[in-house]
DNA sequence: TATATAAATTAGGCATGCCTAATTTTGAAG
DNA sequence: CTTCAAAATTAGGCATGCCTAATTTATATA
């Protein structure tokens, strides 16, 4: 097997590499919150082990065999957040931090029993999907985040993100769960606050939160206007 | 906090106390399945730090600090061990492995979960006691071990030893669970067979097993005879 | 094209825990 | 009281992962 370390790092890459193909050093170093020399060095042992392939100055990509493991990981801690929220009711934004811990010990027995008692679920509390055992994401929904509608669309919540457990709290006593129809009334611009409406129920909420919020099922009051601030948005990454 | 060694160390170190008074280098490092100069480095660590006493070569006791931080380790091993049979359905003798890896990484707001799902439970599924969450052991039952029964004796099975599966399996195909009404039919000298009758079952077990399982509720058939047995048996540890 | 700067890497260390081999201590038996 | 074997300890190493400081590389911009 390998390494707690190891199973961190695999994770990490992956799932910096759902953003942008290359993966480098000074990222995987803030997310793992490490320094740059850590992960130099972990990188390397990892592409020794043939888990990643490392391009020195260029950054690192998974191999078939790191992106096995990074998404049994990911499987690991989707399953535990779920199974601590239905199961233990621990409240969402708590399940995080809890399997993060978690997803590095549990046998594969335990987690085949979890999924069952879970009805074989298909998403964690946050909406992010759970991989097959065989590591297999299904269903890739058509999502655009909260920040990129404009006024007047409207769809339903597919994910938030999971890592800040205060921002998680903010959006549930929002009731902005995955699943939760939304409608967006107003956009201030400059990134200024957003107005929408959830479950009937009317919020304000900063730009930058909506950037951690996507939608689908989205449907485009105007077309025009919306395909004019994806091209200004585009460039910007 | 302290490391996953370190609890290791301390709850390895608490049950071998329970034996003999001083804990002596060897039985640590056969316990931990370590070598004898680790464990001579460790157990100076811990004492530096407080957690037990170490005289040299004479070996080693937990202070109240240590004795604390084992008996939470205790805690959260059996509590877990319940949770895993009783809400994921895992076999009896499968829990302890997971429950070792467990007991290090769950919350304290986990395990208080655990606990209220599970009725606030006194014993474990090998019905040893669950210490509570401020280190106390409550009700300590009168026990004998099965090996020191005679024929004609019955009780009420009380524990057995948690550490080696294959024997759980074998004495669970018995019926031998804590709680189990049994009588001692026969015994053979000389460490021979004992046979016993379990919810009405009459089986034949091995001596050496017969040292793992802790009956209470002891109703004598013929005190003399148990005494002179008790009595050569207490020289013979 | 030259150069500044951000990113990455190399160099050199530290802590934790584990090991084997060698030495010291204890305590029991002669 | 000596001797010897078992137990414990010291000595010296190794692997993993982390760090800071110094150096190298890539690249964007003047």
């Amino acid at each position: 097997m390998c390494s707690q370390t190891t199973q961190d790092y695999l994770k990490a890459i992956y799932e910096l590499s759902e953003r942008s193909d290359r993966v480098m050093t000074k990222d995987i170093a803030a997310k793992l919150k490490v320094s740059p020399p850590s992960v130099t060095e972990t990188v390397r042992k990892l592409a020794a082990k043939k888990l990643l392939v490392h391009k020195p100055y260029r950054g690192v990509r998974l191999t078939k065999a790191g992106e096995k493991i990074a998404l049994e990981m990911i499987r690991h801690h989707r399953l535990i957040e779920l199974y601590l929220q239905e199961a233990l009711g621990i409240p969402w934004d708590k399940v995080h931090e809890e399997a993060d811990r978690w997803e590095h010990f549990i046998s594969e027995d335990v987690e085949d029993r979890m999924d069952e008692k879970l009805g074989f679920p298909t998403v964690d509390p946050h909406g992010a999907q759970i991989p097959t055992r065989d590591g297999v994401l299904l269903l890739r929904r058509k999502c655009e985040t909260l920040s990129n509608l404009a006024a007047g669309d409207s769809g339903v919540v597919a994910e938030v993100s999971d890592h800040d457990s205060e921002m998680l709290q903010y959006l549930g006593e929002k009731g902005m769960f995955p699943g939760a129809a939304i409608t967006v009334k107003n956009v201030e611009p400059f990134d200024g606050p957003i107005t929408v409406t959830v479950n009937g129920r009317k919020h304000s909420i900063g730009g930058s939160i909506a950037q951690h919020v996507s939608v689908t099922d989205v449907r485009k009051a105007d077309t025009r206007k919306t395909d004019v601030r994806k091209a200004a948005g585009g460039g910007g990454r």
